[in-house]
DNA sequence: AAAATTGCTTGCAAATTGCAAGTAACAATG
DNA sequence: CATTGTTACTTGCAATTTGCAAGCAATTTT
């Protein structure tokens, strides 16, 4: 029942980047960890974009077999508890490119309820998301420091 | 035979960019602009990923549709150009960190060839991707300048 | 005028997605 | 400690999307 793994259609960097999270529910799951503090299956479940649990499922088994998230045992030992890797936290600074880019493109973008995030990432994306990996790190969210 | 546009399942910032070109295949062709110079329907066909003829077509006219390319007639009548939109060269930046991030994390990456460029990158995004958005709306391609 | 080239479209099989309905493992409750 | 509820999945299937091969119309080349 295992899917094919590491059968690249080529090493070039943006194509690599593709085929580790570039499809439409993956950087939503990061999207949830990063700035609303999801950690779990049934969180992830409730996103107003709506996965679809079969979905949702081989998403989180695709980032983990990249090594983006890693699987953990909740206090309830219903539950799991996803966590970002380094190599996941690394990725927060293309995700603000992308709040970037539809914060400027998007006329409606929610992006204007975070403007003060916004405006550091435009300032200086390093040195933010090194701040917010640290945050992330230690199991907070980031929406909320940053509500105007 | 028109598709639904403009229904987005949110606008989150994130998901407002993936659903503007988040999918397998629309970065790879803003690649093949941004790096290789390419600009026609038959240069695009040729990409060592492959793509199918008539994805390549949706996907040409999705991102004309979302203002990130434009099209224009090609002296050779029988061909049409693609060219990046002010809103498509504004993905640079975002492009680059996908390859900063693969950089590190593939051990194979054909980043290694642009060694100089990555390096460019990590120390100043923004300036770097300032002066390649020039050289693309010059209608040159990167990859040659920067190759070790 | 005939032959190539180019940018598509079409038809169809195969793969992927989305939804509804399970199920197994554990936790909480009476 | 038996029952009920939760949680994280899996399964079955219909609908959509993809990938490949074959067109085809509008040029351009010969």
């Amino acid at each position: 029942m295992k899917k094919e793994r590491n059968r690249l259609r080529s090493h070039c960097p943006v194509n690599f980047g593709l085929e580790s999270f570039g499809d439409r529910w993956s950087l939503l799951i990061l999207r949830d960890i990063i700035f609303r503090g999801k950690r779990t299956y049934g969180e992830f479940l409730k996103s107003e974009e709506g996965f679809a649990t079969n979905i949702l499922a081989s998403r989180l088994e695709h980032l983990i077999d990249a090594c983006i998230l890693q699987r953990e045992v909740h206090e309830d030992g219903r539950k799991d508890v996803y966590l970002l890797t380094e190599k996941g936290l690394d990725l927060i600074p293309l995700i603000f490119e992308i709040v970037l880019w539809s914060a400027k493109y998007d006329s409606k973008s929610e992006a204007k309820r975070i403007a003060r995030l916004v405006e550091l990432i435009r300032k200086d994306n390093r040195k933010i998301s090194q701040k917010v990996m640290e945050k992330v790190r230690r199991g907070e969210a980031i929406v909320t420091e940053y509500l105007d």
